[in-house]
DNA sequence: GTAATAAATGAACAGTCGTTCAAAATGAGC
DNA sequence: GCTCATTTTGAACGACTGTTCATTTATTAC
């Protein structure tokens, strides 16, 4: 019986997630994934090409919660919105609040795993031009002031969703995150 | 002859900055600080208690690095800008962009490194309060809006300056860190 | 110079790491 | 039911982990 690929990687996707790269063994993975070491090299070659796999799919995933953001609002700005709220209050048993790609980036060095590291940033930098083109259509229609870059505000979108959702993490439970989504959305303008 | 405590803790800090807590080993350590292990154990007990002590003397360079802003400008607000300008840009030969407290919040769980993890939050949380008192006085002054909450203000820069250091390391060489400042400090009124 | 005290050493420990591979279990085709 | 190919298993490997402690070296006091 051939295992769910699908499966195996969601599961080791949130352990990777929860506990970072470094901290995550093969064998806390056997056990979460429920497969031996023969089946996991199989299937996935080693650790790194294991967590590349995750990030891929973690990174798929947000552009595919982007996307339905974008199917369920009605301004591109709305869609920006909704998915900046999501990803920092939507799923409250996340394994984690902060993005999974930015963990990745502060754990990994260009030393020691110069190919995972290039793999992240590069899968961030994606979702910010996902953000730039919503941004060029809130432009276009209007929504937007015509006078504002779009990339130049995608870049600092990224960046304050990199920082709220740090900022979470750190201050767990003790803070209004709701307060500083509407101070980062007021800013904007 | 007796080991210099503080330049040791220099060196193991910006080691620690560097690879993060769990991709430094004792003998990543005991090199770059030049000790043996009984000695290093015999100074700090084990790798958690160097650990600890690093992120203290991270934090308070921190906070005198806060100081000597206030005192070398003429404002509060100019003394904030400063330190952030300083915390991104500052020496470009620092182990990481990121904020060191940040990835060790990053890295560390709650169910793994309960100390800490909650000694590095602890610490972000001394210099958000650091914040909060010069924008208190900014306040006074009539440098900011009296309406302004600086709580409120001292959170989001705290936020903004994560993800600013986040978005740093994530795109070193690729961006234009001032833009982003000029951005960042512009929606403060 | 010698004895007593303090500091530094590094070989060694038990445990865990990522990884391999011969053997066992399973599935497909007839 | 038998055969062949595919998939899964898990004991085992060498390397590395954080840590210890008997021994050696250095410092101090007289």
């Amino acid at each position: 019986m051939k295992y769910d690929r699908q499966d195996v990687i969601e599961k080791a996707t949130n352990l990777f997630w929860e506990k970072g790269f470094h901290a995550t063994s093969m064998r806390n993975l056997q056990e979460v994934i429920d497969m031996r070491p023969g089946s996991i090299y199989a299937c996935f070659g080693c650790k790194d090409g294991l967590f590349k796999e995750t990030l891929r799919y973690y990174a798929d995933k947000g552009r595919s919660n982007l996307q339905t953001c974008v199917e369920t609002t009605a301004t591109p700005l709305d869609a920006l919105k909704l998915f900046i709220h999501n990803a920092v209050l939507g799923n409250p048993d996340a394994p984690n609040s902060m993005c999974m790609l930015v963990k990745s980036i502060s754990e990994l060095t260009e030393n020691d795993n110069p190919e995972l590291l290039d793999e992240s940033k590069q899968l961030l930098r994606g979702i910010e031009n996902a953000f730039t083109d919503l941004l060029t259509q809130a432009v276009e229609r209007g929504e937007l002031d015509a006078s504002k870059d779009p990339r130049r505000l995608a870049r600092f979108l990224q960046m304050q969703l990199m920082g709220l959702r740090a900022y979470a993490q750190a201050n767990k439970g003790t803070v209004s995150v709701e307060e500083m989504l509407d101070d980062m959305f007021s800013c904007l303008h």
